[in-house]
DNA sequence: TTGTACGCGTTATCAG
DNA sequence: CTGATAACGCGTACAA
């Protein structure tokens, strides 16, 4: 199964190249039946196959189109490329993709190696809010930036609305009577998803003279770190005011959750527990956890969406699409 | 920031094209300092970038390797594809993904668009277990399988032994004295892995004489099947003999729960229940379930590695890979 | 309705 | 040490 070239399926079928490469554009129009059926039988019988790249030379369409996620082995990521593939599928575009591994300078790696298999198109979880960072490297490139801002809007952008979101919560928290709240969270200077979480808790545990707490935790919580959390719950719990915790992402609270436990405290009696994200087995525990579900999948799609909106009408004006998320309200709180 | 051409460095550099392309494929033995630097300078200062079609079309290298997957949305295959995608950047390839969405069809059509991408390997994580679906299509392409068996043994496949997996756990499920087994699984005909794990649970069931019933559930549980379950859950508990559950993928092991949870049924003490996939959640129910964790990153890795060996020494031999699972004991059984 | 000839941006083989 | 020049496989005016 060697390369067949469109030179050989030519002389095959007895016609000229150009021939057999009308038909391969659908230019059927004026090309009669009978060598037609023939360049459509010899490339059958030849299994020939155009080559992508002499095709891109010529005509300057890639059909790819880069995602850059910032942890594929996070499920938010991963159902974000799911719903862009979903759209990129039905108009016949392909996915480049790009893990950051939750870091700025593989984030960086990428997009340079990305920069020279001519895109179209780009979609990307950035790691920096800085707009400054991706100015020079996206130039032109249609592109969209999903589930974190950056301080620039010349990007459209697709994501939940963390600082709403979490305010709602923050609502609830205070209506269930809470007296003091500990955020657990990553670092926050990175992403402003993460900024805005602990805003939008803040927010309303400030108008609400609720005692708010940030710790900050950087990747997988090491064992000291492990200790440094129990020993902050300890002290959470100790006091008679009611305390509640809100972990920012999944991975935290499942984390957070596995302390609790160790600890053997109970959810909600001894402190209360909440977070961000929700795929599904935060209603299997035992109390159920409330927590924040966005819809990931949805914001894939709307990128991709608006990124081929950007391709097929460029004068189109695009703008920042907020997808909904819901608060989950369950018995942890 | 319109596309510069090796041209255009050429003249601005005041050199000849040749020289350029040595300049960037590393060829420096035979050039003098001053034009190299000469050449480094106006390479930066015009912010040229190698055009990859064009040199793909000279050289046949893409540097791209195809990575389909049954299901994006699905944690196995977005771990699966953050350990190949490691392990490629190490080797600058690039990853080009595609989602078969659970569907045949689908697959097939991202295997044809692949085809004609001039990939320089594969990895699947086939649909079907007939390797006669995949033969022509793959031709020569280094191709590793992933996950699921085929029929034949001309691929390398790299995975679990599900087999084996599913026997310790049907061990443990013996020892516990549980009387009845109902495995809940997706249609088994397509999927060696899906037919392995209910094998081998049926294959100690029947050394130890319990009873064992296998309900095959089709996607994602709609109210009648649920209805259905429910009622053979029903039944089984209200026979005297202790009876268990085994969801044989994550998605269904957590709707099991949630039913059992619906039916305000005690785990074990009504019913005992335990599953394949583990992604952790398992650890924080009450109580934890018992579960079989597979190394889906480490799938990915090991697959890659495998791709990339054949690229780069074509004559070794290449063979099967079974990548160890883990089966955490938990009190749900 | 079909064929000829050229160019897309690069690498590689020659000379020089 | 460097520069012409010919491919690579395809699309497309232009010509026939």
């Amino acid at each position: 199964m060697k390369k067949m070239t469109i030179d050989q399926v030519a002389t095959a079928a007895g016609v000229s190249k150009s021939t057999v490469s009308r038909y391969l554009n659908g230019n059927f129009q004026k090309m009669s039946d009978s060598t037609r059926e023939r360049i459509q039988a010899t490339i059958r019988d030849l299994n020939y196959h155009p080559n992508r790249q002499a095709q891109t030379l010529k005509t300057k369409k890639t059909g790819l189109i880069g995602v850059v996620v910032a942890d594929m082995a996070n499920l938010y990521s991963a159902k974000m490329i799911s719903g862009a593939g979903k759209v990129a599928r039905v108009h016949q575009y392909q996915l480049l993709i790009m893990d950051s591994n939750n870091s700025f300078e593989q984030e960086h790696e990428s997009l340079r190696q990305l920069q020279d298999q001519s895109l179209e198109g780009l979609i990307i979880q950035p790691m920096s809010r800085k707009s400054t960072d991706y100015q020079e490297i996206i130039g032109e490139l249609p592109t969209v930036f999903v589930d974190r801002v950056t301080d620039s809007n010349q990007w459209p952008f697709v994501g939940v609305d963390n600082y709403e979101a979490t305010r709602h919560l923050g609502s609830l928290i205070a209506k269930r009577g809470y007296q003091r709240i500990l955020i657990i969270s990553e670092p926050i200077d990175v992403s402003q998803a993460r900024f805005d979480r602990v805003r939008g808790v803040k927010e309303i545990a400030r108008r609400n003279k609720i005692q708010c707490e940030l710790l900050e935790i950087t990747e997988s919580v090491p064992p000291e770190i492990r200790h440094e959390i129990k020993q902050k719950i300890g002290t959470l719990t100790q006091n008679q005011e009611p305390a509640v915790i809100f972990a920012s992402n999944s991975r935290l609270l499942m984390q957070v959750m596995q302390l609790i436990n160790d600890l053997q405290l109970r959810i909600p009696a001894d402190i209360g527990l909440c977070g961000f994200d929700d795929w599904h087995w935060t209603a299997l525990t035992n109390p159920p956890i409330a927590s924040i579900e966005q819809d990931a999948v949805g914001v894939g799609q709307a990128a991709m969406t608006t990124v081929i909106n950007q391709l097929e009408r460029p004068d189109q004006v695009v703008k920042d699409q907020i997808i909904a998320s819901t608060l989950n309200v369950r018995a942890s709180i």
